[in-house]
DNA sequence: ATAGTCTCCGATCAATAAGGTCGGATTAAG
DNA sequence: CTTAATCCGACCTTATTGATCGGAGACTAT
């Protein structure tokens, strides 16, 4: 349950990726194309394409057309929360269906729902989580600060 | 992105209700009966079945058979927490696909992932959240510590 | 200037999950 | 023993997601 979906996830680890490169490489500032990304993580090639472009559409990255061309960064990685890459693919975080409803549009449990009030307290927690997490957060040598238990670690093969 | 079911939702909608029957109302203790529920929220009632039949099976409410039937809570209010209730529906809490992968099975992407460590803390987060609300904190007098701001409020017409 | 990549965009298809339905078996109160 | 309720499992329909294809346009190296 509450699963994001696999274009999330190919988001995710494409920004990261692009961040990565941009950062710390040999070569900062060099642009990163579609196919690199897609070889490097197994990612079908013309979903992985969608998803950067539409990243692109929502100002997250930028593009840059032709032979040398590619992808990258419009802003810092600390700049870019996880929160805006998450509702660039997925459209606006909603834990319910009545989160976002427009004016006099209701469901069907409205009238006596009881339930609506904490359950958008539960989104805005989780919202707040997502804001306060940046792309900088995911980038290689910076792991996080750990909440897991100490014991639950040394699990990589 | 990131919504529950609405199976999720008419459980916490069903189960709200069963313990504010149960605790505050003029006949405590009364069994609560599906018809009552799918009524009083406008659910359709075979749905609402299925979904209270998962609950039971997964032992937050009991069932009695034949007339006068109904259901009632297995344990108090304040011992049932949201997760315990999303998780009988949906199943474990997952942001990811790769969240509970058995041994030896790994997504395509496991070799170069970046980003599976950070995902899993966030992961963690939100299943402290869910764990620490409990159906007590659902209930009717018990208004939530409101997080939003308040000049957001007055939306109901 | 031109050729060759590369991005861009829309339409489309398949697979999966969600939402919802149906019929009959089982149970216990009256 | 009859009735009303839960129970159980199979089924269908629709929406969403994941993935694919084909071509048009843009840009840069040569």
């Amino acid at each position: 349950m509450l699963k994001i979906s696999k274009k999330a996830d190919y988001a995710l680890m494409a920004l990261q990726h692009i961040a990565t490169v941009q950062s710390g490489d040999v070569t900062p500032g060099r642009v990163v194309n579609t196919k690199e990304i897609a070889e490097e993580y197994n990612i079908p090639l013309e979903l992985l394409a969608k998803v950067l472009q539409t990243l692109a559409k929502n100002a997250l990255i930028e593009s840059h057309n032709g032979p040398k061309g590619g992808y990258l960064l419009a802003r810092r990685a600390h700049q870019i929360t996880i929160a805006q890459i998450l509702e660039s693919i997925e459209g606006p975080l909603g834990i319910t269906d009545c989160s976002h409803e427009k004016n006099g549009e209701f469901c069907m449990q409205r009238e006596n729902c009881h339930i609506r009030t904490p359950l958008l307290k539960v989104q805005d927690s989780i919202a707040q989580l997502l804001n306060n997490m940046t792309l900088q957060d995911m980038m290689g040598g910076t792991p996080l600060i750990t909440i897991q238990s100490p014991t639950a670690q040394g699990v990589e093969r």
